[in-house]
RNA sequence: GGAUCCGUGGUGUAGCGGUUAACAUGCCUGCCUGUCACGCAGGAGAUCGCCGGUUCGAUCCCGGUCGGAUCCGCCA
């Protein structure tokens, strides 16, 4: 017979009911003539009480029972004694008085202790994952999962869309993230590749007329990891017929509303903020900007361009330019040695270095102050609006690393001076990216997005004679300096498509070759389509307020792309790898050949 | 591919060119009827990640390697 209620679910409204509970010991304080067990499952933790004026039998299994041990309980709800009451605890006003205990499994002690608090090392968590997943937060967290899937599935539903799995055994495709790849056994040199995203198939859909779809799906990608970037993760992929940009965006602004209040329980204000990905860069430095706090970058390019600083004035006159951050009041709190700490950090994005000034009586100070004259003195101050007690930090430079490092600084400042609402969930649109990066390795354009996204109408004519200005019909979600996922109008017909094929260098055989099955599907009557890919697993990590991907994931992956606890990837036997055709080259050999 | 930090009883940390390798917690035993981080008394538990070098002597210094974390590059 099962559990009448889960242990964490008793309350005060239970009193006087009789309860069968299951679950873990997680801890055991013996009085001698009386043992307290706090047992634990899924929805929380109760106190029971053995007591052997009720029942001698239990207190003597009660007296063997360990930590993690799995037993099953029955007995009596009752209402604790108000000086016994425990404040701290969900269910401290109650205990379940014992009448009988069953050891149904025993555990060893566990390596690491099974609560919120535990103190043990990510790498020992990771490699007993089950005994990590046991504890109330993660369990919290996974709930939260949970509901996050359920109410994307109700909402997506309750708007006529259906969802539609693809296959996760494809085919490579150039462009993009490396490929995980399959080899094929039955056609020995060919491999399938695990699918970066079911972009193509859901365009394929949307020719299939399937009108609206969706699937939350997992999705691969070779690259190497960080805090935000998982190997395998998890995708919301939506795509729609007869795509118009404003229902859409207030399709997933919807969306994201629903998911906000069915976890959280909060209302989200919509319409969501936009901003240009022209204006995220100049006013943020990030194409994902954080924009719970300010510190904006302020361009002082035009103030210093004459200046007698050669730094500043020589950027400028080489097509680059001068920010700066205005640390407003905080000037007392950097001392020479914290801002050569800062100088360090930028340097990791490129910057060369990092200008600063103090505004004291009015007056610049720092080691810069003496090549800054009055009149250029007066223009900062009116583009930084800096004043006494300010800081004003500068980076000159391309205008790309400029932003890169003053956009990563403003991060780091803003966390470290504690200027951000941890409270608040800032939704963003960023739109009008660029639809092409010039890339230096390959000497072309690639896409910026992916190469089925349509320039924008207006910047067309400049596709051939400057690729570089042209933007994309593509926009980003973001939410608190995360990128939530991407999306855009789509290419439709095969003119245009095979137009950006060759913007971005493919022969039209190659194209053909890779993409034929696309171009034949649309001259097949191929409707207008376009739609958007977000990261559960980034918007569980950002609503549960986590700070890693692997916390919002039941299986992760370390830094290293490995998993401790199954001790994937391994090799294979060598009749595995017969049957695949395939021969191993020493890693080693190979590099020391090349 | 690069940078930085970390690796010492089960767990988390301290430590020092020669120590009986320290502390907390956990674990074991005993006592204890209102605890909830129970308390008290006692006990067990460490190839100081691995390999090599320097040294009379290395857990400590140096080099390499493996593992973990964060970032840059990379991630259409």
């Amino acid at each position: 017979m099962g559990r009448t209620i889960y242990c964490g679910l008793l309350s005060e409204t239970h009193i006087g009911e009789y309860v069968r509970l299951q679950g873990w010991v997680a801890r055991r304080r013996d009085l001698g003539g009386l043992i307290f067990i706090d047992l634990r499952d899924r929805e929380g933790i109760v106190q029971v009480v053995c007591n052997p004026e009720v029942s001698k039998e239990a207190m003597e299994v009660a007296e063997t029972v360990r930590s993690e041990y799995v037993i099953e309980v029955e007995g009596t709800v009752v209402a604790r004694d108000p000086g016994a009451v425990n404040e701290k605890m969900p269910t401290g006003k109650i205990e379940v008085r014992v009448d009988t205990i069953r050891v149904i499994n025993e555990s060893k002690t566990p390596p690491f202790s099974i609560t919120d608090d535990t103190e043990a090392s990510e790498e020992v968590r990771l490699k007993y994952r089950y005994l990590d997943l046991r504890r109330p937060v993660m369990q919290k967290t996974f709930q939260l999962r949970h509901k996050t899937n359920k109410a994307i599935r109700d909402f997506l539903d309750s708007r006529g869309f259906l969802e539609v799995e693809t296959p996760m055994l494809t085919r490579s495709t150039p462009e993009g993230a490396r490929d995980y790849l399959v080899p094929s056994r039955v056609h020995p040199g060919s491999f399938f590749a695990l699918p970066q995203s079911p972009q193509l198939f859901k365009q394929l859909l949307m020719v299939g007329g399937m009108d609206k779809y969706y699937q939350i799906v997992r999705c691969f990608r070779d690259e190497d990891l960080r805090a935000d970037r998982q190997p395998e993760f998890t995708q919301i992929d939506i795509e729609v017929s007869f795509f118009e940009k404003e229902p859409f965006f207030a399709l997933i602004e919807d969306m994201m509303k629903s998911i906000v209040k069915n976890t959280l329980g909060l209302d989200l204000p919509t319409p969501f903020p936009r901003l240009t990905w022209q204006e995220a860069m100049a006013r943020y430095g990030s194409d994902k900007p954080d924009t719970r706090f300010g510190m904006e970058l302020l361009d002082v390019s035009k103030a210093v361009e004459n200046s007698g600083f050669k730094v500043f004035a020589d950027a400028v006159n080489s097509g680059g330019q001068v920010k700066a951050l205005n640390v407003e009041g905080r000037a007392s709190d950097f001392s020479r040695k914290t801002i050569d700490e800062l100088t360090e950090f930028v340097n990791q994005y490129g910057a060369k270095g990092l200008a600063w000034l103090k505004v004291e009586e009015g007056n610049f100070k720092g080691p810069i102050a003496k090549f800054i004259d009055e009149e250029t003195a007066q223009q900062i101050k009116t583009a930084t609006s800096a004043k006494d007690g300010d800081l004003l930090l500068f980076v000159a430079d391309k205008p790309q690393v400029v932003a890169n490092s003053l956009g990563a600084l403003r991060l780091k400042l803003g966390k470290e001076l504690g200027l951000i609402d941890q409270k608040r969930f800032n939704f963003l649109w960023v739109t009008e990216f660029p639809l092409f990066s010039w890339d230096e390795e390959e000497g072309r354009y690639v896409a910026e997005h992916h190469p089925f996204t349509m320039p924008m109408e207006e910047d067309m004519e400049f596709l051939e004679t400057n690729p570089g200005v042209v933007r994309a019909e593509a926009y980003d979600l973001v939410l608190n300096g995360f990128e939530l996922g991407s999306g855009s109008r789509r290419i439709y017909r095969r003119d245009m498509q095979e137009r950006m094929f060759k913007l971005l260098g493919f022969d039209l055989a190659d194209a053909e070759a890779q993409f034929g099955f696309l171009l034949e599907a649309f001259d097949y009557g191929a409707p207008p389509h376009g739609g958007i890919a977000l990261g559960i697993d980034r918007i569980v990590m950002l609503l549960s307020g986590r700070s890693s991907l692997r916390d919002t994931i039941a299986f992760p992956k370390t830094a290293n792309a490995t998993d401790l606890l199954t001790e994937a990837p391994a090799p294979v036997s060598a009749k595995q790898l017969k049957e695949l055709a395939l021969k191993l080259t020493d890693k080693k050999e190979l590099a020391a050949e090349s």
